[in-house]
DNA sequence: TCGATTGTCTAGCGGTGCTAGGGTCGAATC
DNA sequence: GATTCGACCCTAGCACCGCTAGACAATCGA
């Protein structure tokens, strides 16, 4: 028994050696520069052994993507819970996600940009991305105004960080006026 | 003369014959399958003629794109021209714009998801591009509210759009309360 | 008519994601 | 302790990608 348990430690563990590798590449290089045979190379195994982790390149983008939403559904909570009162919350909450999304583009790209092979806004969506976007709606529900559901706001809230966080990226808008757009959105948005 | 005039003419009309086909099969079955091999089978030229008209695949996506561009102001602003009042002029701006990204899945990613090689908010931004900005900013510059740069509020505005649109498209958002997140944009967005 | 130029094609380079098949090595059995 | 067996991993290769060198044909100017 203990041969099989030391074995599928060692398994798990080489899983999340991809995963955490895969994810470094991307942030230095791009995810295009991440590709299977690199990706093989750098854990020092061959190329099939990803295939007996992952069905594909996909496969791990979704388990990077996974972990994104995990680190960024703590890192909005902790920007939140560190803020006081509705206005200064929302505040907060934008700040640390388009923070996130700077900081982790790569990251941000397996979550929201990149096919990961993730069912979103579904029964059988990951618990991960559940409970992030409950992370927002958690401080945002509580700006939505009277008579909108707080689901609808939260999504159309978050649908506006997430165009400012990928233009923003792109070179589509500049990022020296950034602090000015997101005090714009909060100020709108937000029924404090 | 008139001998190299056609030859001129002919070239041209191919060059378009390159950027419409490219455009059909993205739209068709999404920029993965527009191959430098397919789009030469499909125009019926070999693979080296197009590297003759662009430098390469990314050059061919930014034409796109540009083509795009210059659609999505006419939509636009045949969409505000025919709205009563502010409030109504930028709803219909954004429905127009919406409608624009669902109906030309691959056109808007060519403009703003993929890289076309083409420069965003700087001097050498291509007209079309910069012209596509202008048509929002007519629109949405009237309800930025006092003291709200324009330019900032249109690109607070812009970018909320483009992230329903993108959310919406890459099934992040369920479509059906499309019009509801619009509605709620609008009403706090726009100072009416 | 003959060279030069222009235009196009065939063939191929190095890369991609992914997989079939063989070989090795350790574990369980006799 | 020897042997069989199965899990595991690697080599090699498939079809495809973007892109380009070099051969070849057609056309133009002298």
């Amino acid at each position: 028994m203990s041969v099989q348990e030391r074995k599928q430690r060692e398994r798990a563990e080489r899983e999340r050696l991809i995963v955490a590798t895969a994810r470094e590449l991307a942030e230095q290089q791009g995810w295009d520069a991440v590709t299977t045979r690199r990706l093989a190379e750098r854990i020092e195994y061959s190329q099939p052994v990803l295939y007996s982790h992952f069905r594909g390149k996909r496969e791990i983008i979704g388990a990077v993507a996974l972990e994104g939403a995990a680190e960024m559904a703590a890192a909005v909570r902790a920007a939140t819970s560190a803020a006081d009162g509705p206005r200064e919350r929302v505040a907060a909450l934008a700040r640390a996600y388009l923070d996130f999304a700077a900081r982790n583009p790569a990251v941000y790209d397996a979550l929201f940009q990149l096919d990961g092979g993730l069912a979103y806004a579904q029964e059988d969506t990951p618990e991960p991305l559940k409970d992030a976007f409950a992370a927002l709606m958690e401080s945002l529900g509580e700006v939505a105004g009277d008579g909108v559901h707080p689901g609808l706001f939260t999504e159309v809230f978050w649908a506006s960080l997430h165009g400012l966080a990928t233009l923003t990226r792109a070179g589509r808008l500049l990022p020296e006026d950034a602090a000015q757009r997101v005090e714009l959105l909060v100020d709108r948005l937000a029924m404090v």
